[in-house]
DNA sequence: TGAATACGTTATGTATACAATAGCGGAGGC
DNA sequence: GCCTCCGCTATTGTATACATAACGTATTCA
């Protein structure tokens, strides 16, 4: 190569694949459109090999789709795909949730659970929830919910989860985002930490079912407000995420 | 190209994938053992593009761990593992179940589903089965499996369990091979269709709860046998997919 | 005027050449 | 004699050239 400046911190592909990533879910690339690897090797700067190395991975990824003809496009979601897949989520960390309670979690283990529910109590203290609170929410939610993972001690249930997490409305970060569109977003943030509460005790009992059914109602509490979410379409923006659903009729 | 013989029926990169998982599943290739790039373009015949774009799809499919100085090596699973694949796989399907009683399913999409249940019934009245009749078990069960799926209608779902699937000791036909390994095997398969049953007609009553519950159970049991068919290893060669389980202590 | 076919262009699939890195082995010094 | 460092080799990562297939357009025939 000449002229073509190459960054050698990152492996190209992987270059590629985050480019093409928030190519995607900022919706420069609309669901649907093909992607075209001459037009992805110009933005990412990558060159065909790896850039079609990162095709691969997003298609397993989930947000592209092979054309039977050749080449791939950008998935395109229903809003059903995007409550399904909450649900989805929402029984494996049920599973989860039974496992670490099942198997037996030491009190060493719960303490990163602990520290994060009262950080997030912390937060909800607040009322209104300021911006900042609110991002910093986001990264607890989140983290809470890997922790949880975590504590099944099972790598093919946590490789299966992170898939599931793959599609950003799937994501806890994402749904909650979703939420907070709502005007009663607080107080559906209040419920969640009770829910978070719940499992964490669950779970120091060894009440394997009852770990499980309050994941479950956890994720059945966000379909429902994200169907909420998407009536008032008013803070649509909050979720860059929706980029992926189908405009065309569903 | 000047010598090599290309088969061109199909892509280079499926004629690949293909022959490397034979490889994986059938033990020439050893859980741990790393893939050299070069040795898999001389046993496939493919060349190194379409190869890594094999080992990509093999990875993300879960027979392939990716080394992180580079490369990719065949991933070895524990006991619990494929234990715990088993019972996710169970999980997803119940979820299947459940969207399905719950969603409605007319009589005419029952249908293929009661005509397998009959042609399973058919082959069980043998006693002792014989060996094409557990065959054509093996096939038709898994053709149960798959069709209930996707009587869940949801996408997402489908795929996710599919993946989960992937890994051959997690699909429904590697786990009724391994118990095949057991003395009870008939009853077992008795056992099982008697699941079958209950959950079309829970399907059909709209019980969706019902529904999920007995095919976690199907899971459970077959978790259960599989359990007990690993204790005595007699039969081992009927499943090739057990060259995936760790050697080294667990 | 419309439809069908043929040709050209463009994009993907495949192969291979080149570059860089990591691992291994040998040699030299402490 | 052992440890360390340097260099070589083997393997992966990247780039690009070539082949092939698909799609669109234009022209011709009915």
């Amino acid at each position: 190569m000449a002229e073509r400046e190459v960054d050698r911190s990152v492996s190209q592909t992987v270059k590629a694949q985050l480019a093409l990533r928030d190519q995607i879910l900022s919706g420069s690339l609309r669901p649907g459109e093909r992607i075209s690897e001459l037009q992805a090797v110009e933005t990412t700067g990558a060159s065909r090999t790896p850039v079609r190395m990162a095709l691969v991975r997003l298609e397993e990824e989930g947000l592209l789709e092979a054309i039977p003809s050749g080449g791939f496009m950008v998935k395109a979601f229903s809003e059903r795909d995007i409550s399904d897949s909450i649900e989805l989520r929402g029984t494996l960390e049920g599973l989860a949730a039974r496992f670490a309670a099942e198997r037996g979690v030491s009190a060493r283990e719960l303490e990163p659970l602990k520290e994060c529910l009262a950080a997030i109590d912390e937060l909800l203290r607040q009322v209104p929830i300021s911006i900042e609170a609110f991002s910093s929410y986001v990264t607890l939610n989140a983290r809470f919910h890997a922790l949880l993972t975590e504590l099944s001690r099972s790598p093919p249930l946590i490789r299966q989860i992170d898939r599931a997490s793959a599609l950003p409305f799937a994501s806890p970060s994402g749904f909650v985002m979703a939420q907070s569109a709502l005007p009663e977003a607080q107080q559906i943030l209040i419920i969640g930490q009770e829910h978070h509460r719940v499992v964490i005790d669950a779970i120091e009992n060894r009440e394997g079912a009852r770990a499980e059914a309050v994941m479950r109602e956890h994720a059945r509490l966000a379909v429902r407000n994200l169907r909420l979410a998407l009536r008032n379409r008013t803070h649509l923006d909050l979720l860059p995420a929706l980029a992926l659903i189908k405009t065309t009729t569903d």
